[in-house]
DNA sequence: GCGACATTCCAAAGCGCTTTGACAAATGTG
DNA sequence: CACATTTGTCAAAGCGCTTTGGAATGTCGC
């Protein structure tokens, strides 16, 4: 069923009925709603591809995400920002593409996307410092928010980001203020711009208490349960092993916690873990005393909020550029505790 | 730049551009190659919608992720099973679109997808016993895939699934053989096509044991960290705890581990954890040796396989249906050992 | 030198929609 | 009742591409 047909069964031009359809008021209520009725009793939906090309959008919002060459790593929060942004799409008559790409091919990806008029607009995942894609979006014209920030561009650009540095900083004080002195960073992969501002919030609490910052006590890589696991054996090898580990991610935080539990160390009591959380749906940490102690801000909201900001920029590409930062809210539990005395 | 306008530029036809760039014969192969390169220079990609219409098909294949009810939850698999998929669209041109939904308007996503134009195929993914959505698909006319199976549904459909039944008959047996008697079964949500094969393979090999069937042992739920979690805690505190636990994802697995650390019980030598494994990237179950005794079964190799079948179909759509079963490999770790004996 | 046959290219139609500009019909004004 | 205005509708153009059905041009054998 197409335009043509539907029209000719109501005996009305494809005008009248497109009109009708798109709420255009040129059109008399009466006919509106004869031509309604009958689009839906044929299941009658313009086609996708014919209203991009006339209307000159697609209506869809692009989203690429960089494998990493090395590991063959696809991030966690990925399906939960997804059906956070998804929701809002949807609400808003847009569809959602899924790009995958290594990451020399990164910038061809998006002049693509922008020469096929695959997309209205994207959202860029994990910007690097001095990231530059936003500078190629802004030069391609293709309508972008930023999720995360990137220090070192200071092009004006529309971003959603959680107050790292601040989360860190005041976990670290936590543990300090616990007593705590050997704290150890296990950190995200340190080419991306969120990983540099939590280990810079980390390290500015450490000097402010005074203690030194000991490179082996901090670590950066993909955030696996494996990686967690790992550096967490490593440095609880050390001569002076860390008390409390700060952790970047929930997953990891259950890779540390396994290498705990392993060599017969109390987590809480003997090794404290304060991790950031992204409230995966699939990994939550609520419940009246959670188990980890963590700063935490939802993945998914944030994807619904940054869809909305895109959709809106869509809409107006020159008005200002919006920015937020988000507070991460604190939980206590389980796994923290004061750090044990020395004998 | 359009078609209109590189091919002005290049004083040939656009008849003559377009088909330099398809491939087609007809054009001498001096001037596609200057065709070709005159492209490259001027960045040209035709445009997506354009092309669409103008063949009819879109290049794009749906993925229609139901977002369930109750929880909200995302399954943790989403990520990984699209990069899989992701990097054989993309060898193909194809782009990937993504849909969330709530369970109730399905069907009339399907619909609409197919009405829309939206896409030349989807995979159905998570089917349910008696999945009506490949009797709507074959209906519509909408070529699919379906990562899984569905008991019940008698039309012949394409699919690719793991042996579910075998891995857990197996993993029984294998705890059996361990000296396990009582074998708790923290199973995936049962309206889930996979998750009753794994009850009944569970169910079989305990029959066949000779052991009870015990419905306090079996448990049905969102495949969640915090299931696992609540569910092994529950089931610890009855009378006579299983020694054994079957559990159905490595999340749920992790969750188990939690409640059995926190009780300071000993994973494989107090209590044995067998689990099924997807291999997902950020919760590898690697290694010399692997944490957990598993099933294992990349869902990422199942996602590109999957998109090869799919990408098959469309274009033989009356081609006779292929079907998968792979098998799950067996890893032996450290979360089993034999059955403790009784003082 | 001429018909037969490839080879190479093109004009134009068509995909299904939106939108411009025009035109009847209905309504209001003096 | 003549005229201006609004209302409701339509035919046709255009979005950027593919593809059909020719039409030139070049090559060859006789």
């Amino acid at each position: 069923m197409n335009l043509k047909e539907l029209s000719s069964l109501l005996g009305l031009s494809q005008t009248t009925v497109s009109r009708a359809l798109n709420g255009y008021p040129e059109v008399s209520e009466k006919t509106r709603a004869r031509v309604i009725q009958a689009a839906e009793a044929h299941a009658y939906s313009p086609n996708t591809r014919a209203q991009g090309l006339a209307t000159g959008h697609s209506k869809c919002i692009g989203h690429v995400i960089s494998v990493s060459d090395s590991a063959e790593m696809v991030n966690p929060i990925f399906g939960d920002f997804m059906a956070g942004a998804g929701e809002t799409y949807s609400a808003h008559g847009y569809d959602m593409m899924v790009t995958r790409v290594g990451a020399q091919d990164e910038a061809d990806t998006y002049r693509n996307l922008k020469a096929r008029g695959a997309v209205d607009g994207i959202v860029v995942h994990a910007p690097r410092r001095n990231d530059s894609r936003m500078e190629l979006l802004d030069k391609i014209g293709l309508p972008y928010v930023v999720h995360g920030r990137s220090t070192g561009v200071t092009t004006p650009y529309s971003w959603l980001d959680v107050n790292n540095t601040r989360a860190f900083s005041e976990a670290t004080s936590h543990l300090v203020g616990l007593g705590h002195k050997r704290i150890a960073l296990i950190n995200g992969q340190e080419t991306m711009d969120f990983a540099i501002r939590r280990r810079s919030g980390y390290e500015s609490s450490l000097r402010f208490a005074g203690l030194t910052i000991d490179p082996a006590l901090m670590s950066t890589g993909e955030m696996t349960e494996a990686y967690g696991y790992n550096q967490a054996n490593t440095m609880l090898d050390l001569d002076t092993p860390p008390t409390a580990f700060l952790v970047a991610s929930i997953i990891c935080a259950a890779g540390i916690r396994r290498a705990l539990d392993e060599r017969g160390l109390r987590v809480g009591r003997d090794v404290s873990i304060v991790t950031f959380d992204d409230c995966l749906s699939y990994f939550a940490n609520g419940g009246d005393r959670p188990v980890f102690t963590a700063w935490q801000s939802s993945v998914r909201e944030a994807g619904a909020t940054l869809a909305e900001m895109l959709i809106d920029r869509i809409r107006a590409p020159r008005a200002p550029h919006d920015t937020k930062l988000w507070e991460a809210a604190f939980v206590e539990g389980t796994s923290t505790g004061p750090a044990p005395s020395k004998d």
